[in-house]
RNA sequence: GCCGACUUAGCUCAGUGGUAGAGCACUCGCUUCACACGCGAUAGGUCACAAGUUCGAAUCUUGUAGUCGGCACCA
């Protein structure tokens, strides 16, 4: 090489070239391998600097050629540390230059010297050219100053050895299970395995110092107090390592510190107590019905005391936000297994994010911040708490008033159903989940307070129970469907499904419905006394006042106890209102507490989780119980769209199998009540006045409402007209479903059939409401 | 640059192969004795776009556009 030759290459921090201490080409680049091992000259200064071959330097990139600066970019220190080569600072820790980088600019800031480098690279006639550039820059968050990397002893944690063992742990058992799986799962695996060496070395003022000593020439000592640091020193003077550990890594030990672990596992703890804790969580487990995670037995049982470490870790679930999943999930996984051996915890549910209102991350300098507080004022903390779990797994959201409102209104709602259950509540009583199985009409009747209402001349009707009615049978299946599918939900944490489910069954279905189904039977209203023939026939020895009593208090319980079943599946959604009404039933007490904790202080809190029962769930009860309720919404559609005054009673002919009959014959009071009718006509045909209107329901049934003098024709027809178009939409669709034969031939067969039963369905009610549509020209 | 997510009614969001759902807003009616933070009845969607797989797609595949996130940022 001739001494006239030049390498160029290119920097976007010219000032750092005076601590260069290499120039780096790509070993297969054809233009520079035969530089490699030859030295070149440094300008500005008197070094003479190698020239080295490494796979690190893109030859397509720029010249070709990288000027390596090991002290001051962490990449060209990997190049320095695989050649080597000299680690030159040339910057003091304010970012001015030291004596390294020469006499003509030792003490200037970095930014004049790096124009004075360019400077003298142009009057040197080495500066090839200036071009715009666009990198990302390292800021300081608070003070925004540009960082400059710089040389500087560091703490490290070696993770190989805990990297493999998470990596294990996911490989071979899964563990943790993410939820949502997708897209975590992969997402840490991936972090994982590129994970290098952890930093814990950190320069602030607060924290827990670094528990490392150095004597005056600089040996370091590693101890656990400064004691035995100069102990080990020999009684020399130490100084500590003025750093402080990484907040994370602290965090890290937190999983089975929080236990009593302090590097011996066999913390002697009181032995009966934590025996006993194991106990109440396998009972916990058991009764929550939520799968068979098993605990798992102490280590060695009889040989040690179980240790709170031994029962608890590891933990079911941890529940967190994505951004910690490295920051501390990831470390309390690896801490765990190096120190003690054990998983952490099996499950990881990772929440969403709640965003601004504008959709972005909340931040001050964004100030789309929300004040938790400001909604508790508003809203109240269970409505919070409620809206925040009712967020889909894993999905981000905006925050929205709305959504707490709507909670705020459910927390409300919730509040007068048990106000009016408790206005009606005058000796009755809740009885434990065994009145709810009265509905299989097998056991004998155990109705609460009906032992001390007895005294006040409440008799039960001959032959023992009450039947019950449909409302009845149909809300405790519903109850039951519901608590099946919430725990369910809630063994997946699909915390939001079960708050679907238990918003809609408590709002429509017991408000909206069963209430109002049942309302004049415990009020002592119309319905109840024109409803209950066959109850007061039944028992009509022992005097109609008795058994009237009798059976408002049973109908009384039964709501009660429906309500506190509903109370205890909302608990965990919205846990102070639960509790503040739970505490008013009448008959709530520590009997009906979790078999472990009967001797507590009566609380909700302790009550087992309702699990749903496949023997209450009575599919006959709802199907009659639908049938009921169309027939009562399709009479209330006549009214609004005849706009026939509230107060106005009318009535219902009905022309339907005798089966369906039966059913509104025994239903008759409710229908008549949440109709607003003062008749119902049955029959196996209809027989009505022209000026009626009319409907079809499932099944076959037809309905009319002579509305003498009320009837607008014109609307009529064009309220029968839009009932047949929507149907006949439907039709058409399942017409050439139906009509496909490669869908007859390849969907399955009960569906083929289900098909073609709505198909029939749907043909059957329009010929019906367009005969009607004829009727009234 | 690499990886990923999201796009459904006016708004905020559910819905992973079989007739599109909720809350709020909108329209109409209601001092119905738990609740107007309520009750009753309506209306409102080519499920971003395109192609493919399938008897059948909001749902599965691929591509496009837009929005957002994570990682790497480089001489």
């Amino acid at each position: 090489m001739r001494a006239t030759d030049t390498i160029t290459v290119a920097t976007t921090r010219p000032e750092t070239m005076l601590g260069d201490t290499a120039v780096a080409v790509n070993p297969k680049d054809e233009r520079y391998k035969d530089l490699i091992g030859k030295t070149i000259l440094l300008p500005l200064t008197d070094r003479e600097i190698p020239i080295v071959g490494d796979e690190y330097v893109d030859a397509e990139f720029g010249t070709g050629a990288v000027k390596i600066t090991p002290a001051h970019d962490p990449n060209d220190y990997q190049v320095g540390e695989r050649h080597n080569l000299p680690r030159l600072l040339v910057m003091n820790e304010d970012a001015t230059m030291n004596a390294e980088a020469g006499p003509d600019f030792d003490g200037l800031d970095r930014f004049v010297a790096r124009a004075k480098v360019v400077e003298r690279f142009e009057e040197l006639g080495l500066l090839e050219r200036v071009e715009d550039y666009e990198i990302t820059l390292p800021v300081c968050e608070r003070c925004k100053t540009i960082v400059e990397p710089i040389l500087s002893d560091q703490w490290f944690v070696k993770m190989e050895e805990m990297r493999d063992m998470a990596l294990d742990l996911m490989r071979t058992e899964g563990v943790p299970h993410f939820s949502p799986q997708v897209p975590h799962e992969k997402v840490y695996t991936a972090w994982l395995e590129n994970l290098k060496d952890w930093t814990i070395s950190r320069q602030l003022w607060w924290g827990h110092q670094i528990p490392a000593w150095y004597d005056a020439e600089g040996n370091v000592y590693v101890a656990r107090s400064e004691e035995q640091a100069i102990e080990n020193a020999g009684g020399r003077e130490l100084t500590q390592d003025q750093d402080v550990l990484d907040t994370w890594f602290s965090s890290g030990l937190w999983a089975f510190s929080t236990f009593g672990w302090s590097g011996d596992t066999h913390v002697p703890t009181d032995a009966a107590s934590a025996s006993e804790r194991l106990a109440d969580k396998e009972e916990a487990a058991e009764n929550r019905s939520l799968g068979d995670k098993s605990v798992p037995a102490p280590a060695e049982k009889n040989v040690h005391s179980p240790s709170d470490l031994d029962v608890f870790l590891p933990t079911d679930v941890l529940v967190t936000g994505r951004d910690i999943i490295f920051l501390w999930v990831s470390r309390m996984i690896m801490l765990t297994k190096k120190f003690t051996g054990k998983k952490a915890f099996e499950d990881v549910i990772v929440t969403g994010t709640v965003l601004g209102k504008d959709g972005k991350p909340m931040s001050k300098s964004r100030n789309n911040g929300v004040d938790p507080i400001d909604m508790f004022d508003k809203f109240g903390v269970d409505a919070t708490r409620i809206y925040l779990a009712s967020i889909a797994t894993g999905a981000d959201i905006k925050w929205n008033d709305i959504g707490v409102e709507t909670y705020r209104n459910f927390a409300n709602k919730i509040w007068n159903a048990t106000r009016f259950c408790l206005m009606n509540s005058e000796g009755a009583s809740i009885s434990s989940e065994s009145l709810l199985q009265q509905a299989s009409f097998s056991s004998p009747p155990v109705l609460g307070g009906v032992a001390a209402a007895s005294a006040d001349g409440v008799v039960p009707p001959e032959g023992g129970t009450p039947n019950f009615s449909l409302a009845d049978k149909w809300i405790i299946s519903r109850l039951n469907k519901t608590a099946k599918a919430v725990n369910q939900a809630i063994d997946t944490y699909q915390f939001h499904e079960a708050i679907q489910l238990l918003y809609h069954f408590f709002w429509d279905d017991f408000c909206d419905w069963y209430i109002e189904l049942v309302k004049d039977e415990i009020t002592g209203g119309d319905a109840f006394t024109g409803g209950k023939a066959t109850v007061r026939e039944r028992a009509s020895d022992v005097g109609e006042e008795g058994t009237l009593a009798y059976t408002r208090v049973s109908a009384r319980s039964r709501i009660l106890t429906v309500l506190e079943q509903a109370l205890r599946l909302l608990h965990p959604f919205m846990p102070y209102l639960t509790e503040e009404l739970w505490q008013k039933l009448p008959g709530v007490s520590n009997s009906l507490h979790n078999a472990a904790y009967r001797s507590a202080a009566s609380t909700i809190m302790l009550t087992s989780f309702p699990a749903g029962d496949d023997a209450l769930i009575d599919e006959k009860a709802e199907s009659e119980m639908q049938s009921v309720i169309e027939l009562i919404t399709k009479v209330r559609n006549i009214r609004a769209e005849m706009n026939i005054k509230a107060g106005d009673r009318l009535s219902i002919h009905v022309a339907a199998s005798s089966e369906m009959q039966a059913i509104f014959t025994a239903n008759e009071a409710q229908i008549k009540k949440l109709a607003r009718a003062d008749k119902i006509v049955l029959g196996d045909s209809l027989d009505v006045p022209k000026a009626s209107a009319r409907a079809v329901l499932t099944g076959g049934a037809e309905i009319a409402v002579p509305l003498e003098g009320l009837i607008d024709f014109d609307k009529e027809r064009d309220r029968l007209q839009n009932q047949i178009e929507k149907l006949d939409v439907e039709l058409q669709r399942l017409n050439g479903q139906l009509s496909n034969a490669n869908f007859v031939e390849r969907a399955p067969a009960d569906k083929v059939q289900e098909l073609r039963g709505r198909k029939e369905e749907l043909e059957q009610q329009i010929i019906t409401l367009k005969a009607n549509v004829e009727a009234l020209v």
